[in-house]
DNA sequence: GGGCAATATAGCCGGATTGACATACTCAAG
DNA sequence: CTTGAGTATGTCAATCCGGCTATATTGCCC
């Protein structure tokens, strides 16, 4: 898994992966569609091959690539503690987006011990200091 | 979206992030646990901020991090097509697979339920412009 | 077998990134 | 105003990565 994120930090990569996802394609069609050459593609699919991304079919000189959802789904695992944190609360985090009050989530505990006091009171936001 | 997945590729922050799910913490709790010195975890900290994923909240010398789940819940979304190619048939698709011996699970209640497709792979893929 | 189509591999380069160290900044307490 | 705690920033070395061009490999077809 630990890989998987870095693998899908290349936007070239995404891309193949969504054009994998109505159906297996040869390389050449792949290369078409996307602004890389040839060997450029051919290295991407090397990298998802190796961590379980695609697979491959070989017939006669093409070789159809295809999509193993399997290390996405890990992916997924690792996104579930985090979910439960926006599904909770997504309205109220979009309120705080677009008005700024001054509170937001209610479950404050502190991991520690020493509850710092008042809890939150965040505002401060986005303020880019130079 | 895009850079997250670059922010989450490295292990450390996604470390951060973790210590970051039970509650806010301020930078010298990280640098306890983390095996990195503090200017190492304040750049990350750094990343993150500038990302969205997390929060800061001052208080005196202190700053509290705090986790904004916003962005990971894009990169849920941007798995959501995929979710359903594993959700919907994991053990059909291994079956699926040409010739792969190493499924072997037994008994595959699935009787004919929903081929994932037969079809795949539209050919007409050749990039000339229809 | 020769030639062509399709893909993979090798090698190189520029740029980005991570880590540690040293240093600057900020705030509260005297 | 000085000090010390807590954190941020700047710099440097090492490493990794994505893109390209050039070349090797594989397999059909004549």
């Amino acid at each position: 898994m630990a890989s998987t994120f870095a693998i899908l930090a290349d936007p070239s990569r995404r891309e193949i992966l969504d054009l994998l996802r109505t159906g297996e394609r040869p390389v050449g069609d792949l290369v078409d569609r996307l602004t890389l050459t040839q060997p450029t593609v051919s290295k991407h699919l090397k990298v998802l091959r190796e961590a379980g991304l695609v697979d491959v079919r070989q017939d006669a000189q093409r070789r159809w690539y295809r999509l193993r959802p399997q290390p996405l789904a890990e992916i997924d695992a690792w996104l579930a503690p985090y979910r439960r944190m926006w599904e909770h609360s997504l309205d109220a985090l979009e309120r705080h987006l677009d008005t700024m009050p001054e509170d937001s989530t209610p479950d404050d505990s502190t991991p520690n011990d020493s509850t710092p006091n008042g809890t939150t009171a965040d505002d401060s936001a986005e303020g880019t200091t130079p």
